[in-house]
DNA sequence: CAATTTATGTCAACATAGCTGACATATTCG
DNA sequence: CGAATATGTCAGCTATGTTGACATAAATTG
């Protein structure tokens, strides 16, 4: 891997060893979790570009199928983005057939919303390949593998009451939506 | 403004249960990604803010940090993004003193990107919340729980020779850069 | 050596998906 | 009624990806 040798430094300062190891970071599973979430949202978003459409419809159309009757306040807390942002890509797939509108059966200021057939094929189509690569991936462990992965990434995800917990951390159930 | 599309389209059809647990995907797993790779990026999202540089900033300067004396073409080929994309972004990090090139001591046409002090900084800086929040998620885990976490995601990440593995995965060393 | 390939840089144009700010409308709530 | 809420929309900006075309220097090959 080292690259030593004679060097030209054509201005300044030049490290040539790798930085950060005594310090103890864990670029590993830094890099691990790149390259993983970088590969795992390759297959969707390869089905996505034949329909015009790119990974911001993908996360539109997986919440509203999951958790049909949304609402656009919810939907935008999932996601944390702008009304305006998710105004373009809930337009296309409401004009496109995939998601419906329903106007709150209680609060009528409300737009509910539900995937249509259409809407729930697709959602299905792109999350049955990231499902395979988990399964792969999950292949390799043990038993108790997918409770240790759950629970690893749920200790990833920001609690609901603002910063890291520090001694204790368990989102499970309600953390968002 | 007409807002057309407002009422109950009782109309067209609404599904208004989950779809897809049937077919037995893997929501669950799909959705702790989506939570942990946003917020595991947020912290140094917000630092490079800042600094006026944004996450494809990060990503060059974590993986010169990495491994000095990286050239052009090596990191275009573990990003996976184009030269013209790559040249933005490296451009302002040469610019502003985060990175230094050098010509190639044996192929003159390489450039071999190094950090300078300030570069390293940047990226320890940046890794440091990363990694306390990993630290964090592990805790949660026995002494088996890092390897577990290194294989899984090991096996999230496609194998250089093109598709996903049918059977085998161990990608471990050297699948990029 | 001449021709070709390789590594890199650069210009121009474009697309997606985020953002802010401002303003409109319908509905609910006090 | 008036204020707050849920949503929609217009306009413009930014970051980061894309393609295509072309330039230059250095290495490789016939």
């Amino acid at each position: 891997m080292n690259r030593s040798g004679a060097i030209k430094p054509e201005s300044g300062e030049i490290l040539d060893q790798p930085g950060g190891d005594a310090e103890g970071i864990d670029f590993e599973i830094i890099e691990l979790l790149f390259f993983a979430y970088r590969d795992f949202t390759s297959d969707p978003d390869a089905i996505l570009d034949t329909f015009g459409f790119g990974r911001a419809h993908h996360r539109v159309v997986h919440f509203v199928n999951r958790e049909p009757g949304l609402t656009v306040a919810a939907l935008l807390d999932t996601l944390k983005i702008t009304k305006q942002s998710l105004a373009r890509v809930l337009k296309q797939l409401i004009n496109s057939g995939y998601i419906n509108q329903v106007t709150g059966p209680e609060d009528r200021r409300q737009r509910r919303l539900y995937p249509t057939e259409r809407g729930r094929e697709l959602a299905l189509a792109l999350a049955r390949p990231q499902s395979c690569r988990i399964a792969n991936a999950l292949e390799k462990l043990d038993e108790s593998g997918r409770e240790v992965i759950k629970t690893f990434l749920s200790g990833m995800i920001d609690t609901a009451d603002g910063g890291l917990a520090p001694g204790l951390n368990a989102p499970k159930e309600g953390r968002d939506r």
